[in-house]
DNA sequence: GGAAAATACGAATATACGCTCGCATTTTAT
DNA sequence: ATAAAATGCGAGCGTATATTCGTATTTTCC
């Protein structure tokens, strides 16, 4: 194992030893995140995020090779928060009922996107996605997530992959439209999402001919 | 009603009045829609696309105040397409049953989203959106056409409208995560997305205490 | 035929911004 | 103390490209 810290994959282009140029990266990555949600990806640039950041254009580029790593440290940040949030919600659900597990879900999921909608929004529908594999960790770990989740709600194996995905992206589809309207805080959307989850759920456990 | 066909809204700068003009402004708009599908937003040019349309700059500005208008059009164009794929699913269905109209309502959705899958994608994550208001006519038009599919599957009109949002924010979540791993064409899937929909509204139908 | 309107042209302008590079300053190591 | 490494600086270069504008051509209409 190395010493030294060395810079994650293209997204950064030397790490930081110093606490000096440790605080100089967080202070960027601070200020941009700032900036993306301000202005949005258009009007997001490197020489205003160096200025709110309180450093150096060169600085920045010290540490991050271009634009997009900028943007992608950022959402890296606020993936590793979703799935946090989602994790809490998957604790030892054994005892309760199905439509307590899936409010605990919404709950988590809806949480996690109330914070800092403005920057969730640019990075959801402006910032062009690096081609993300569905071998990306998170992905993988987003998935399991709901599979869980269905199998523990239908109580059957098969299917469960294609299950999963759907209902993620059923999910996220009516968060993030709610999120666009402001209107994630409404405990009536909620709990209307709640009953699409759980009608789902259900039927899957008790399938019709089809 | 006016003789002369006006520029609709901001999005055109100058009607074109001619047979000549509607020629070059359906080659701009042509030329536009395949750029915008093969480059992305980020190299959509207008120099491009005037050349590509076999027109020059001046032209396309002669119909285009701006980049994003003509962008805008094309957003438009599509739009229409599926509102268009969406009244089909809405005909004379009263014999049908549930699940039949929902396989109707999805085939629709997945055919307006199949064609040009490319410029689907540009137009739906990286184009940044003018700000789109409820009020918007497109918007108030499709939002109706899921109210009719929740009234005629559950049998209720009572919270109908949140119902409808819902319905339709899941539909589009799936059906554009689909569209994004190219999966569009995959009849598990439409089956998939079938049951939860119909779930959905079956469950509206024989309500639980909640 | 001729005037006026509509349409077309495309070189040039104006601007914005990502990013580099040479050098200054600070920290670490010996 | 001093060399070497790490960090920081920011003016300016290079480029890309959205948009304009003066002019040329075509069509309409009488």
């Amino acid at each position: 194992m190395a010493t030294r810290i060395r810079a994650q994959r293209r997204s950064m282009r030397k790490a930081p030893q110093q606490q000096r140029s440790r605080a100089t990266v967080d202070a960027i990555v601070e200020a941009a995140a700032r900036i993306l949600a301000r202005r949005g990806w258009a009007g997001f640039t490197t020489n205003e995020v160096a200025a709110v950041a309180g450093v150096s254009v060169g600085s920045l580029y010290q540490y991050f090779p271009n634009k997009l790593a900028l943007a992608e440290a950022i959402r890296r940040r606020h993936l590793d928060a979703v799935l946090a949030a989602l994790s809490v919600s998957g604790g030892d659900d054994e005892g309760l009922t199905l439509e307590r597990r899936v409010a605990r879900l919404i709950d988590g999921v809806v949480a996690a996107h109330s914070v800092n909608q403005a920057l969730h929004h640019v990075l959801l529908d402006e910032v062009p996605l690096t081609p993300r594999s569905s071998q990306d960790a998170f992905e993988i770990e987003y998935l399991q997530r709901y599979q869980t989740i269905v199998a523990a709600g239908s109580g059957r194996r098969a299917g469960g992959e294609l299950a999963a995905r759907v209902l993620s992206a059923a999910v996220e589809g009516v968060v993030h439209a709610a999120a666009r309207r402001g209107e994630l805080g409404s405990p009536a959307l909620k709990a209307e999402l709640g009953k699409l989850v759980s009608a789902y759920l259900r039927s899957r456990s008790r399938p019709r001919g089809g």
